[in-house]
DNA sequence: CACCTCGTTTCGTACCGCGAAACCACGTGC
DNA sequence: GCACGTGGTTTCGCGGTACGAAACGAGGTG
């Protein structure tokens, strides 16, 4: 929705039919597997012919499927195709995983592997060792209270940065005031140590610390995080133990990947 | 003006934009990360003005990112979000998780867990031990030469099977000979037994078995597979230990998805 | 049956997206 | 320096596409 601007759009560029479809798409979180028509619509602010049409054409290229019972559509094979399309080019996780893999026994917790995608983390890879509490691969968890979201924000540049808080601020009112101050106190974190830390603030009891890799490729920075039982991962430790050795981490995927086979698709 | 439009079905409600759009995604395969306007247009077969207002659209939505050095785009973080949101939905994954890890490890090779996409089979989930190879998470995986595809085909009613079986043939006409045959074994194989092998014929060395699991929620049917070292997994212990396992594996993997809680959304 | 609710189809019109051609921006050879 | 080649973007008028109000149809309920 929004972006509903009929009268002055001079984006001659901007093609709205398949922004909207995109947008239904969208619709579909993880909490809600089959949505009505009238659902989309209302999610949307698209008009119910539209949504029918739109919902027409995806389900025909694969990336919806109704049920049949009709009248209700949830995602399809199209989708799943096209989000691992998207993971399998990032090579960063192939080199990444013997380090992720080294450090998630090291410190008895998970190791996580995210990217951005608006207001969520997306969890691209996960490593446990005999943790109870698993962030599973396709996770999403915010980015306003975890460590990973954090290092992210921390990492960009500041016109961005406000731009993301300024979203934050207005998906959630209610939480911006005590949201704000925790990221502040993360920018400060990142500029003393080059990681974030989440202190139960996500899930309690479940404390964690976050860094950002950023690749030469171009693409948005990419977050390694471990997380675990806060009576292990105290904050001492994380600040002291865990943080450094993600750094190093860090460091080691940079050299792993060759430096100078950018942008060659082959 | 009057009378027929001798072009295009008139499919009214078939939304081409959005198809498009779609189409442009579609072009990025495991193999090319960076592709540029001109090989889009050239792949699409879509008009060089249209692939760079698409892609400027898709680019805009974070579908699409392009380099810095302008003129070459690449996935982008939307799309990776799109395809776990479709992911999350499986629950079926969790509950076969505890299974697929125990069966991974009884047979010392890979287990895998994979969905269709055309004439791919997508693994969606993977589990081994020390096998020394691996199918990570988001490979892709011919239809035609796979214990996986061969399963996932064999589990169709018959009209769906011969569309397959048709796009096949004209991907890879070179190949259909051998691929036919290959494939009216496997469907013997899965009358047969419930499973279907793959002996080497996708990568030399590397014995498999795989079977579908049909779910009652409408979705395409999800396979499971064993596969490993050839010398390890020869095809009597195949069909004799390991393929029955398989079929216990997901008769308990069915009855571990209650049953009855199907079409509900959050 | 009348009366909901929700999805799809109709249909005329506005306007959106299309693509030939022009326009740029870079490289490259001479 | 210039012509030339290549590859991407922008212009712009036209055709036809996608939009949405309203009509239609399909289930469900009293």
């Amino acid at each position: 929705m929004a972006e509903a601007k009929p009268r002055s759009p001079p984006d001659r560029k901007f093609v709205t039919a398949l922004s909207r479809g995109l947008e239904v798409l969208r619709c579909f979180g993880p909490r809600d597997r089959w949505l009505a028509n009238q659902e989309i619509a209302r999610r949307t602010g698209l008009a119910k012919p539209t949504v029918s049409r739109l919902a027409y054409t995806l389900t025909r290229l694969g990336y919806l499927r109704s049920s049949e019972a009709t009248s209700k559509y949830a995602l399809g094979g199209a989708a799943i195709g096209l989000g691992f399309a998207a993971l399998g080019q990032m090579d960063v996780r192939r080199v990444a995983r013997p380090f992720l893999q080294e450090l998630s026994q090291y410190t008895k917790a998970s190791v996580h592997l995210a990217v951005n995608d608006r207001l969520s983390m997306q969890v691209v890879d996960t490593y446990w060792n005999s943790a109870s509490f698993v962030i599973d691969i396709g996770s999403r968890v915010p980015v306003a209270t975890t460590s990973l979201g954090r290092a992210w924000v921390s990492s960009l540049p500041a016109p961005e940065r406000k731009r993301i808080l300024e979203a934050m601020r207005v998906a959630r009112p209610a939480d911006w005031p005590v949201n704000r101050k925790r990221m502040e106190q993360a920018f400060r974190d990142f500029d003393a140590h080059g990681f974030c830390f989440g202190l139960g603030d996500w899930r309690r009891e479940i404390n964690a610390v976050a860094a950002p890799l950023l690749l030469p490729d171009g693409a948005g920075p990419i977050v390694v995080g471990v997380s675990g039982a806060a009576f292990q991962l105290e904050q001492d430790v994380l600040k002291r133990d865990v943080g450094p050795r993600l750094l190093a981490l860090l460091g080691n995927v940079r050299s792993g990947l060759s430096p100078d086979r950018e942008l060659e698709g082959g």
